[in-house]
DNA sequence: GGACAAACTTGCACCCACTGCAAACAATTA
DNA sequence: TAATTGTTTGCAGTGGGTGCAAGTTTGTCC
């Protein structure tokens, strides 16, 4: 009487979300992903619209139908890494990770540049990684031994994030290099400082 | 016949903006800005709802009512800065200047507050800021006489960015710690380099 | 000052993402 | 096999937002 893995309720809901998780994204790269509606990519899948909200709370988390296995290998990344291996450099293990999904050959892959094309789509990715942010910030000063509320974990995490963002978004505007090499760059600049000269303490003194 | 400045309409205009825009945030700090509903603003505001998206793209906006000053007072600050000031520099003058209307004496302040607490406020900031950060990126790269596809212009104005963002978020869990403290720290870290450590090229090459 | 044009407001119908509820249906358990 | 549990579905509804056209207000010209 028991199947195997899950029985036959399982097996047919992972089965509806991978159907419905398709139909998005081949939707949305057919129309665009601000045009598809939620009804059409229902009747792809072949379930109603309400089931579609049992499965994704919004359209774009179909579309986007983020792999919870990134943060997950991230967040065992972050915990295994060798010990001598800094923290910015986890970091970038970890954005390559990530890059495999949204480039392909130095270049934007369909769905990185699905993403970059839609303010819906940057935003629920945007709001997620957020909280994949948190995640990851917490993790990152357990292991540099640091305070939970500390700045330099919390800049480490961000900014990479941000880097990654700023990097894809350059080679969207101007696609002359590859992304990896863009990527290198904006490490390296975040590693060793971005700015020799800052100085604010010193000019506010000489101006108050 | 002819009236002053712009004439009848255009004050008009700019009453009913400003009314929409006090009665959102002022009904937003009341009920919550995602429970309060456009109906309620335009109804505080003597206008129809038709109206309100005359004058504002989304809810959000409103609440917002980014002032478009900001921008402009940062655009023109990286035109006029001193041509020793660094350009890490600009940007905390820049950013100190955004903080104004997030800060009231070392703590967040209550429009910070409300922002910090909505998803959806949250992003159409961030949306926002994303094309400030284009143009801004665009002002920096001029000055320091770089190309427009530059890593380190986009670097600096987007780091600086999520520097802020982190900061307040830090702040906000854990407020024991004036905003601008954090801040200071952040921009320090920013400019000195995050981690003098960070080398995935000696340990890749290690490993295979 | 009246006629006319331009600009703005409003009502209305509608679209679409999303939610709560309960009946119907399918799978599992006793 | 009947009872229980879990899932799907239909339905009504909310609220943000859009297009269209009629109504209203302001500005210009004679």
């Amino acid at each position: 009487m028991r199947h195997g893995e899950g029985g036959l309720r399982e097996r047919k809901k992972l089965q509806t979300r991978a159907a419905l998780a398709d139909a998005a994204l081949r939707l949305a790269l057919e129309k665009g992903p601000d045009q598809v509606t939620v009804e059409e990519i229902a009747e792809a899948a072949d379930v109603s619209v309400r089931t579609f909200f049992n499965y994704f709370p919004h359209k774009e988390y179909a579309i986007l139908a983020r792999n919870p296995e990134h943060l997950e290998r991230a967040l065992e990344r972050m915990r295994t890494a060798p010990a001598e291996e800094s923290p910015l450099t986890t970091m970038w293990f970890i954005v390559n990770d990530v890059l495999r999904d949204l480039e392909s050959d130095g270049q934007l892959s369909r769905r990185g540049e699905l993403i970059m094309s839609s303010p819906s789509l940057l935003y629920q990715l945007m709001l997620s990684s957020l909280d994949d942010e948190r995640q990851l910030t917490a993790a990152l000063a357990e292991r540099m031994g640091e305070p939970a509320g500390s700045v330099r974990p919390a800049l480490i995490v961000s900014t990479a994030g941000a880097a990654c963002r700023v990097v894809m978004e350059l080679h969207k505007s101007a696609p002359d290099r590859p992304i990896r090499d863009l990527l290198d760059e904006a490490f390296h600049l975040l590693a060793q400082g971005i700015d020799a000269a800052f100085g604010p303490d010193h000019q506010k003194k000489g101006t108050s």
